[in-house]
DNA sequence: CCAATAGTGTCTCTAAGACAGTATGTT
DNA sequence: AACATACTGTCTTAGAGACACTATTGG
């Protein structure tokens, strides 16, 4: 290899958090680990980054064999954490990804390296393994603050959903109540709804909606931008 | 070491997009380069990771030793590049931060690896080494959109600043002229401004200010957030 | 008809944005 | 006196936020 930098060189890993919704709860995808160091805790789905593969290539490959979580899905860095302390033991860097995804359109099975892997409400989570609690506090923040002024929000949610599942999910990841009116009228007035149905609900029957996401793009070219 | 993984690892370095604001321009500092590969090439300031250092350290000791820019200076990570094709004939993932400074302050001179450090306008930036014409963008856009949510353009500015020359910088920053009376009337309503003084300007003075950061951050404690 | 959830309209107030002339200094 | 730059105020309009009742269904 030419101009090689012949140094001590860190292991590099990438984690990710990744971010389900369900019962008025955000929650989060975490495994418990097989093998040492922290075997038996809970920590971040993640691994090490292969030669000839990019950082988010590597993540998306690591929630497929860890987490099964091998479809499409919404996958952005994070934040990339290089503490030398953060591992005991070795120099391990960490490029974290935070992911949304449907509930429910996955089963999260564990893979090699994990015993197991579980959703938890994020208002109850397990004690995480290296600085990965920290890292779910940075992917809450990021997703906190980016859900203002991006229509991310519907990546949790299913393709078509009511009113009252998107307001709940905005409560619950901004943590406050909101006004039924003033949030309805606010999606209503952004016009990237589109009505598809409705749906029993055992009393009175709601009305579905999808994300219209070409309209969305389309406006964003016009110069358009959302904001909640 | 305990744990160690033993496959290949990338060589982990930092670079650092270094903003200045002068002459109703915003700039960035770039180096010459005077090591292969790209010898001769402008590039950003940056270099590698050493063991036991954190990312943002090595990005602030590469600042010091190849741009000299040693003072404290406002410090963000800014993203992680790690395309196995950055950096040809090895395997570099490069952590790049963004840095703002006043020009005024810093004596820019070239360290032992480069054979010039000089600030170029962002509007006729030379083509730079590696993937680091990519990295100034996505420092350009970090920039623009921070700059709406937090007080980070007085970053670049002196510490006593007329309302001309911050108008001048975000009219920089955004690309787009601003209506005076409207900044005025913006930033008067903050309350984050402190009168100072009156400076000469060849007609008739200007009143000068200063960025009150302690007000500021009382305000922030109160849920005030800025805005712009 | 009762219970439960879905859905709706108005008012107030703040702030964004458009817009043009006066004040104060230097030469 | 002329010129250049600093500084100022009003109107319109859009939207945020507070607030309470009606509609529709199942049991």
């Amino acid at each position: 290899m030419k101009y090689s930098y012949p140094y001590p060189r860190p292991a590099l890993a990438v984690d990710a958090v990744v971010f389900g919704f369900a019962d008025e709860d955000v929650c989060g995808l975490f495994i418990e680990r097989a093998l040492e160091p922290f075997k038996g805790r809970w920590a971040l789905p993640g691994g090490f980054v292969r030669p000839g593969e990019t950082p988010e290539a590597a993540a998306r490959r690591e929630l497929g064999e860890e987490g099964g979580i091998q479809q499409e899905i919404y996958l952005e860095q994070l934040y990339t954490f290089g503490d030398p302390e953060r591992h005991p033991g070795d120099w391990v860097v960490s490029v974290a990804y935070y992911a949304l995804v449907r509930k429910d359109r996955f089963n999260v099975k564990p893979g090699s390296d994990a015993k197991d892997a579980q959703w938890f409400s994020l208002k109850k989570r397990p004690a995480l393994a290296f600085d990965h609690g920290r890292i779910v506090d940075t992917a809450l923040q990021r997703l906190r603050s980016k859900v203002h002024y991006q229509p991310i929000g519907f990546e949790l949610l299913p393709e078509q959903f009511t009113y009252a599942e998107l307001q709940q999910l905005y409560e619950a990841i901004l943590g406050e109540a909101l006004d039924k009116r003033n949030f309805r009228k606010k999606f209503d007035s952004l016009g990237i709804l589109r009505e598809v149905g409705v749906v029993p609900t055992g009393k009175r029957p709601a009305t579905t909606y999808e994300f219209d996401r070409k309209k969305y793009q389309q406006m964003q070219r016009r110069g358009f931008h959302f904001e909640v």
